[in-house]
DNA sequence: AACAAGACCTGCATGC
DNA sequence: TGCATGCAGGTCTTGT
């Protein structure tokens, strides 16, 4: 999926579009995403205003002036993306909302991995699906007490706990590679296994991997394009992921490709130790 | 409680 | 050309 970047510039577009704007019309055009949508889901955004754009790891916040706020999450395949009411519809484009400015929002997702849900503003981060997810990797939330809190004792490898929602909100495959590398941390290591030292390495290199794919409006592989339908370009500058055997950026060793929990990972054996 | 594996879907690249 | 296989940015649910 999209992961925080593409979660975050997706929102960051959505901006202008939606902000302060009537939902004027919703059509939902799927029997369902990866859960059915909740009772009554059309009626209760149509007319309502959007007072606020937010985001929570990977789920993108929409608030609206009814007190209750529109939960987005785009899966593995999932797009936001601005059109007009005029433009034919694609084939997966599940749920489409025209605004009173006359655009329209679609949510398209061949894979159908994402989600809608409604939360209560007052209350969504006890929403179920926010409720037990980790601290924002770009606040103050992320300290080096929290990881090393959250990894005493873990037996999986740091790769595999990184990717824990849980323990921190926002990484998926692609980042969770690049912030090791940048950290110069075997993936393989199990996360109750660093030191403090490691530990304090991972954090600043987890958000300046964050931070650039935000800069670059985040990557574009296969399906993520940002909300106004332009390409991120994170992937030309991916230290190690989809860069199996070609050189390092460092070191000129080959990058080595595997499998952890069913996922690849990509990492320098020379670098990363 | 912790961890692994299965499940949910479609589309695309690859190899026979 | 057609078909089978494997792989893809996620994460909830089920099983050990």
């Amino acid at each position: 999926m999209p992961e925080l970047p593409e979660v975050e510039t997706t929102m960051r577009g959505l901006l202008p579009l939606l902000l302060n704007r009537q939902l004027a019309k919703v059509t939902v055009r799927a029997e369902k995403l990866r859960f059915p949508f909740p009772p009554r889901f059309a009626q209760r955004l149509t007319g309502a205003t959007v007072t606020s754009l937010n985001r929570r790891a990977k789920y993108i916040l929409i608030g609206l002036d009814s007190g209750e706020t529109l939960l987005v999450h785009l899966g593995m395949s999932g797009r936001l993306v601005k059109a007009h009411s005029g433009d034919p519809l694609n084939k997966h484009d599940h749920v489409v909302i025209d605004t009173d400015k006359g655009d329209q929002l679609r949510f398209h997702d061949p894979r159908r991995f994402g989600l809608m849900d409604i939360a209560i503003t007052n209350d969504y981060h006890n929403h179920k699906l926010l409720a037990a997810i980790g601290p924002e990797p770009l606040s103050d939330d992320l300290t080096l007490d929290h990881l090393a809190k959250v990894f005493a004792g873990k037996k999986v490898p740091v790769k595999v706990a990184l990717l824990d929602q849980r323990l921190i909100a926002g990484l998926g495959n692609i980042y969770v590679s690049e912030a090791l590398y940048y950290a110069r941390i075997d993936p393989v290591r199990l996360a109750g296994s660093l030191t403090k030292a490691e530990l304090k390495r991972l954090i600043p290199a987890i958000q300046q991997v964050l931070n650039a794919s935000i800069n670059a409006g985040g990557t574009s592989m296969r399906d993520y394009v940002q909300a106004t339908g332009e390409m991120g370009h994170f992937q030309n500058q991916f230290a190690v992921y989809d860069r199996a055997n070609a050189p390092c950026l460092k070191c000129r060793t080959g990058v080595q490709r595997l499998v952890q929990a069913g996922r690849a990972t990509f990492f320098c054996p020379k670098c990363q130790k």
